[in-house]
DNA sequence: CTTTTTATTTTGACGACTCAAAATCAACAC
DNA sequence: GTGTTGATTTTGAGTCGTCAAAATAAAAAG
């Protein structure tokens, strides 16, 4: 019943919600891509159908009506990604784009089949944990690298941003969910950061900017 | 750059060629579940982007351009039935609905790894060939089940009609691709037919008009 | 408390796709 | 040939998602 781009407005408002409660239109319409009144004219349509509340000039707010559809293309967006990686062998950097269109055209009983076939996995590619059926999310405490300490160690557990060109640089740089490392020094003039990765000898370096895109746990966790 | 709704057209436009050169525009509209004219509308649409030639009053032809398209949605439905069925286990009865929304969202790149994964195979779960990258298709020569005379022994290949509901009558009457049989007569008043499928002892009658949207080849070819 | 700036909403319009119903054409019957 | 029938096209209108630009409200600056 819900067309596709409600499904798409509903996600960033998801998204966007983590950050904080009231999301505003202009945040809304930049994530959309749309002129902001575009946005406007969406979010009313979506009130209609109770995924979110909308009060005019403050900005939305997701229900929990909102938040559990949300959560529902959530997991069919983190499922086909893990999907895509594991099985189809397609590159880590590439499949949050492929998700984005698939994530639409997946019937419900084709995630719970790819869900089996992948064993139930808690993440996906890029960290980002699968809601379960019912909505479950596993909970992490999680901090941006940009806020490690020198001498942290530290293991790469989620990437915010999934841009493919970005994602491709991460790589290259060691810096894929999974890999541990040591922060060496923080360089707050130049807003650098030395880090090493575990079992290498040279240190590399990170703009602080990046790092705040990595999210951490500590190492053995 | 053509919308989803286009390639539809599309490939209704070519499934009908395979009948008769000429579509007339009453038949498209019908395929396409829209009033003639709608589909008057969209064909002169598509006609700019020149997969076909529309002759009015008379209707359209697909050109050299609109067949390799056509072929291309057609390898990506019929890749990933295949794949459905193969590797997700979906039953072969409900995979044909599921492919129609996720045709149009897999990448180029998607299909070529799932048609490695499959290891290249030449048909898909209801017989229907797939085409290769280049558009080529594997030719075969099939009758109709209905045209078969009493005493011929024949394999099915391909199911015409692909509902779901129809599908699973099929399943439950031993008449999937690759099964045998011996036709054992005709009767032409009551529009049946009796069979008997390799190994049972008892005969099963079936009408005439399931029959035929059987296709079927000469047993042990 | 005005004024200025910035975010948001409104308005009018457009492209894609659709329908209903009236107009047109072609083919067939007589 | 002329009339009738059936298919097709045209016309007018509606929905959805979008933009540009004008109007408005709220917040920040003075």
């Amino acid at each position: 019943m819900p067309s596709i781009t409600q499904e798409n407005y509903l996600k960033q408002v998801y998204l966007l919600s983590q950050d904080s409660d009231m999301v505003p239109m202009g945040k809304l319409a930049q994530r959309m891509e749309v002129v902001p009144g575009t946005a406007t004219t969406m979010v009313k349509a979506m009130e209609k159908v109770g995924w979110i509340r909308y009060i005019p000039r403050k900005g939305v707010q997701i229900t929990a009506h909102g938040t559990s559809q949300a959560l529902k293309i959530l997991r069919k967006h983190r499922i086909v990604e893990m999907f895509l990686v594991e099985v189809l062998k397609l590159d880590w950097s590439e499949v949050h784009e492929e998700a984005e269109a698939l994530e639409h055209a997946m019937s419900d009983k084709l995630v719970e089949h790819m869900d089996a076939f992948l064993g139930r996995p808690s993440f996906d590619p890029h960290g980002d944990p699968i809601p379960s059926k019912s909505g479950a999310l596993v909970a992490q405490i999680l901090l941006p690298l940009s806020q490690s300490q020198p001498g942290d160690s530290v293991k790469v557990a989620r990437i915010k941003d999934q841009d493919e060109k970005f994602l491709r640089y991460l790589d290259r740089s060691g810096l894929t969910p999974g890999s541990e490392l040591t922060v060496v020094s923080h360089e707050a003039i130049a807003r650098m950061l030395e880090y090493q990765l575990k079992g290498d000898t040279q240190p590399r370096s990170l703009s602080i900017t990046t790092a705040e895109q990595i999210m951490v746990c500590n190492a053995g966790s």
